[in-house]
DNA sequence: TTAGATGCAAAATTTTTGCATGAGT
DNA sequence: ACTCATGCAAAAATTTTGCATCTAA
């Protein structure tokens, strides 16, 4: 499965946002966002701690699925659900715009997103407070419908 | 957990998808499909075989992922993470707005969209054929906020 | 100094599989 | 008849937790 690259966010601006939260600033979690920040497509927890303990020796699992946590809980991180199957923690500062070929799994982002208008009176009206969105497009890319090729 | 009404799909969409990929028409997969169509925010796995189960008595949890997987497969339902860190399986033909409560994990459904544009003019620059699409917006609602409850 | 973080290992969850049996076509 | 689908239970994989020990602030 393809899949597309992960926008290089400006380094450091996760460890900012944990920062700015109020969480401490320690090395294991320094590991874990420049994991993220340099994952590219290897997402998931298990290749996101592999790629921590290059950084930092010694960090334990449970501590990327914390940090993953808190990013989550920030707005500043996205889980998804990849097509193999796993979790996937793409950086997901603002919303998302994905658009997923059902054959094949891959997903392209894109940035295009007319939603602002509607979000927000949705939001308003419904008493809600915007934290982030994410909007997918589903359909059949080129290649798929040529081959009729189907996700296992 | 409060939620809206799933916009009722023309029932038996999903149905038609599996005996048109040519999957047999049997009773468990008829009520895995049911019950997602009727799911009402609730979409794990666990709640949907339990709604199954309401309706097929002694369907069996394993029948449920796999329908679950044929269903990915065929671009009928995406996969995605609930707040509580759990997987939701929301339909995905046609188009769905949810207002998705990072509290509570409430799904309150919506009409309003102005992605229709977006949508094809994005998909037919990368040689998609659009199926569907979800639109998400995340957020804290009301009550959520007042009693300072937090995603956990 | 002191609340918050970490690593480890165990526990809990969630998802997948093997296999004998039962159904759809 | 002949596949394909199912349920069950076991196995695997994934994620969460308890707790003693560190460490940033």
């Amino acid at each position: 499965m393809k899949s597309s690259e992960t926008k290089a966010e400006r380094p450091g601006l996760l460890a900012r946002l944990l920062r700015e939260a109020g969480y401490r600033d320690t090395a294991p979690r320094r590991a874990v966002v420049r994991a993220i920040e340099e994952a590219d497509g290897e997402q998931s927890p298990e290749a996101l701690w592999r790629a921590a303990q290059r950084i930092h020796p010694g960090i334990g699992r449970a501590t990327v699925y914390r940090t993953l946590e808190l990013l989550t809980g920030l707005g500043a991180v996205r889980p998804l659900i990849a097509a193999e199957g796993g979790r996937r923690y793409p950086v997901a500062v603002g919303g998302h715009h994905h658009l997923v070929c059902s054959g094949c799994g891959t997903v392209v982002e894109f940035d295009e997103c007319a939603e602002g208008e509607v979000a927000r009176r949705v939001a308003r009206r419904q008493g809600f407070a915007i934290q982030g969105h994410l909007l997918e497009i589903y359909g059949t890319c080129g290649d798929c419908r040529v081959t009729g090729e189907v996700r296992t």
